[in-house]
DNA sequence: GCAATAGTGTCTTTCAGACACTATATC
DNA sequence: GATATAGTGTCTGAAAGACACTATTGC
């Protein structure tokens, strides 16, 4: 041990970027903080990596204990490491954003009063370097924590970058859904509209999808089919 | 201080995947371990991060450290962190690669008696989960230390994702190159051949090139016209 | 002129965008 | 049958693959 020792050692933590897609945005869970730094304002929900779990677990850990959820689809995201990001001292932390269907993550919220789903707006599509921010329920702008903005930011762009050969967009859907809902989380993410018969040609060309036969009820109109995604690999987690 | 210090703290270092292309395959610096843990075995280049410097310094740091060089394209790739990584204790490590042109890492080389530039065996194109194996000159398989198969791995992963849509190819050519030897590039890290057409109007379909009507020489046959990188905006350094 | 590669013209194929059309559910 | 959306057929245009052809340099 005497070698690592040697050196003064950091304090490494894990944030969860926890998003969702909901009717019309794309959305994040936010805990507001109670205590000192950054009093009051919104944080990614996070803790410190305990010395005996991998950072995986931790992540993992986190999802349970904050947001009481499971099942989510789960990615390293990016590790923030500037000296000065946490007044208190060194710390340097794994980001990781878990993605859940927005009925999951809305449940999350009732199970604490500090946390809240958090609006994001969109970069215009394709634009660099714009700030992502954050809006609560009354459309008003979050202050948020750390440097959390650049977290979500990082967050946003990696889900755009996957969503065309990862299956990323399922993870924010129940089970079984339809074809509409599937191109309006792509709509969402991308912040921009597609065009119909060749979204649906380029998803069912890519064989990840099964026609349960069932269709959707309620609609008030012609209802569409539910879709699944198949049984199959996992989710490649690379980046 | 004191809500940071009621957690134990891991230690944190950088590892460099410092790569590049030589004539027939992709290669990487490796270190010859000359002590405990799996001393007489290869490992990345590495060191821990300071208390008072960033984790993109300290990778810049150990990049002009370790192997005497500057310059080169340098990006986070992914951290590591799991609990029985290093035998000596809880050590966590946020890996980057760093790209540079073939003949600069052949210098790098002869800076340290205990370096070796390997060759990496690409795993068959398109193939998930294969681990990549790295040889020395003799091409005798190198033994590799910690879990640095993955991270090269890894490496190798997000280099191929990001030949499309960023400049990292460019980062392994010298200043002035012709587009075959940016074909050659894409070859080998793709592991695949190219249509030579396409190719190149997909090259300068992208406005990235400017033609300096200068030509290589000492070809023995017609030479072929040298390309540069046009000045812009930075490499954008997102994965 | 010969060898060898640079660089291009063009045909075909593939796939996305556009748009209109048909189909089918609720009411 | 009216309405509203599901789902499809087909034209067009952009871009990649294939292949052959011309161009240019060193020797």
């Amino acid at each position: 041990m005497t070698e690592l020792d040697k050196f003064p050692k950091p304090s490494v933590t894990v944030d969860l970027v926890l998003m969702s897609v909901s009717d019309a945005s794309l959305t994040a869970l936010l805990q507001k903080r109670t205590s000192s730094p950054f009093k009051g304002r919104w944080a990614l929900p996070g803790g410190f990596v305990q010395i005996d779990e991998s950072l995986d677990q931790a992540a993992e850990r986190i999802l349970a204990d904050k947001a009481r959820m499971e099942g989510a689809w789960i990615e390293q995201l990016y590790t923030f490491g500037s000296p000065r990001r946490d007044p208190r001292g060194r710390v340097i932390t794994v980001a990781y954003f878990a993605l859940l269907p927005h009925h999951q993550l809305a449940q999350a919220r009732h199970k604490a009063v500090d946390l809240t789903i958090a609006k994001l707006d969109i970069p215009w599509p394709g634009e660099e370097g714009d700030p992502v921010t954050a809006h609560g329920d009354n459309a008003k702008p979050l202050s948020l924590a750390f440097d959390h903005a650049d977290v979500l930011t990082m967050a946003i762009k990696r889900l755009r970058g996957k969503l065309d050969y990862s299956k990323v967009a399922f993870a924010l859907l129940p089970d079984r859904f339809t074809l509409r809902q599937l191109q309006h989380v792509h709509e969402t993410i991308l912040g921009q509209s597609l065009n119909k018969p060749a979204f649906r040609r380029r998803m069912l060309d890519t064989g990840w999808l099964e026609a349960t036969g069932q269709r959707e009820t309620g609609t008030g109109f012609r209802p569409a089919e539910l879709f699944r995604l198949k049984p199959g690999k996992t989710p490649d987690t690379a980046p």
